[in-house]
DNA sequence: CTCCTTTATACTCGAAATGAGTATATGACG
DNA sequence: CGTCATATACTCATTTCGAGTATAAAGGAG
């Protein structure tokens, strides 16, 4: 059971929302995800990212899961012989004040990937992505069907949906398509903010991850202040699934779920009727499983 | 970006369904997982151990995700201070033959966690199981409602329904009770085989994953054979849930995903009426999303 | 050859969830 | 006092889901 040695150090997606744009933690003036020596990993990774992500930002950090390992040699331009290993995880910070202009720098996370947000319709610049991409998929005819399929699916054209769960996927694309300028590509109009590294490869995994857990596990509340309105609340998931919601239907299906209860206090801050305020049940944690099963299951 | 120096494995949890009996590929004559040491991964990670685990088994990987990466310092007995990551990886396998005598040993999965298989009702080391975990939990008053709670959620009782996706909570449940070998305490009936270090905790989060992921990706597939029957299909996702499923319904589920389609050839080895055989349709992988987006999305 | 057993496959039907839209309530403001 | 803006409450057709029933096509026993 041999294990060779390698660089280790931890990297951070943490995640916020202010108002409604969704917010990401960043270092070096929105150039970088922080990232720290894997020493601070006292007894578990995870209680020891907690302590240091809390000191560095100010604010206890809500939820947190590992996200991915990333250790592929051709990671980073530099060609050192050392292998670094780099453990990611994604984090949810309910962000208090607005963000100052000091050291933890919170940036929207669509100044990086503007082609994600659809909450005002189809993005401009993703024409002209789509495009591109396109015209890339008919440079090499040996895989060009098959890279046609994937954009297709990806970027939902030619009558398939758009997938808001496909971040990872979409920005995959456009990097080998070097559409961004992490790949070296020169065609870089509305392709985004780029990022040290692979640090935008790995911010991309997290909005995928968070995307995709909003639907089935109740973390969104791990952002929201203690009482909220409903269409705070829908706010909020529009902003990171980058989407507009059904307002009956959302609201809806959160009660049907029993996740809220009405705290007793209204706020008028809203404009119109006054809203009454909910607070999260903390108990349908333990309570419900939210992966229904989905499987036709037989009681014999 | 300081980084510091750990060693580092990889592990593999490779699953293959035989028969009726999902199996995992064993070292040690069942006693520990398959790993090897992070230079076999030249390029990338997935790449490296694709070709390792081909090598290893004769068995090419069809499907190979990864997992999660432990690194806690008190992962294992052993005091010394270097610390180790260990990169774990899920992978799916079409098991060929017979599984040999030989050097690649499958063990049935059930043989490390007899308590998750609920095919043929429910297991009877479970009862014990649940009696032993709610006298632990009455041990500390502090922290007695939570554990009950937490008991009663991941085990389906007072209630609750039982989950099948809940092995890993499940297996660290009866880690915190003493309740396996591992955890050092005293009570081992019916509470399966143990591992080494902690590798059966690794298996249990290559169950949980694999359990969830059937239900919205179709990598089932990945698990059988060319050509199979509905029933065999079934037996299958009946093997990896540790359930039994309602039989019409599951069709329905299945054809109305498009998942498959005839080949035209019967067989009549099931006995009774001859069965349809079917193939999967791989180009279903970049048709659709199986992301079924729950969100209530508003069209304007 | 006929009936019985066994497995496969095809329907049915009510209940629940979902998509889409409409109607009413309640504040602020001019 | 009416109008604007938002909140909240219903409605309704359609689809999906859980559960069960009915028919088809083999092999084997008698």
């Amino acid at each position: 059971m041999s294990a060779g040695l390698a660089h280790a150090e931890l990297i951070a997606v943490l995640a916020a929302v202010t108002g409604d744009e969704p917010r990401v933690m960043t270092i070096r003036s929105g150039d970088a995800l922080p990232s720290g020596p894997f020493e601070l990993a006292h007894r578990s990774l995870q209680a020891g990212l907690r302590e240091w992500v809390s000191d560095q930002t100010g604010h206890p950090v809500g939820y947190l899961e590992q996200l991915y390992t990333f250790a592929d040699r051709d990671r980073t331009q530099d060609e050192s012989d050392s292998r670094t290993i780099s453990i990611s995880y994604l984090g949810l910070v309910r962000e208090q004040a607005a963000p100052g202009a000091g050291k933890p720098g919170w940036h929207g996370w669509y100044e990086y990937f503007p082609w994600e947000d659809h909450r005002r319709g189809e993005p401009e610049a993703l024409r002209a992505i789509a495009d591109h991409l396109q015209r890339w998929a008919e440079r090499e005819a040996s895989r060009r069907d098959h890279r046609r399929r994937r954009i297709e699916f990806a970027f939902g054209l030619n009558g398939a949906a758009w997938n808001e769960d496909l971040t990872l996927q979409r920005y995959e694309l456009m990097f080998e398509a070097g559409l961004v300028f992490e790949s070296g590509g020169e065609e870089f109009v509305g392709t985004g903010r780029p990022m040290f590294a692979d640090h935008r490869r790995i911010l991309a995994t997290g909005i995928a991850r968070l995307r995709a857990k909003i639907k089935y596990r109740p973390v969104v509340f791990e952002l929201m202040p203690e009482s909220f309105t409903l269409l705070q609340l829908q706010r909020t998931v529009e902003a990171l699934a980058g989407l507009t919601l059904h307002k009956p239907n959302f609201r809806r299906l959160i009660d049907s779920h029993d996740l809220i209860e009405e705290t007793g206090d209204v706020t008028s801050e809203t404009g119109g009727r006054p809203a009454k305020l909910f607070r999260y049940r903390h108990a349908v944690l333990e309570e419900r499983a939210f992966s229904g099963s989905k499987l036709p299951i037989s009681r014999n």
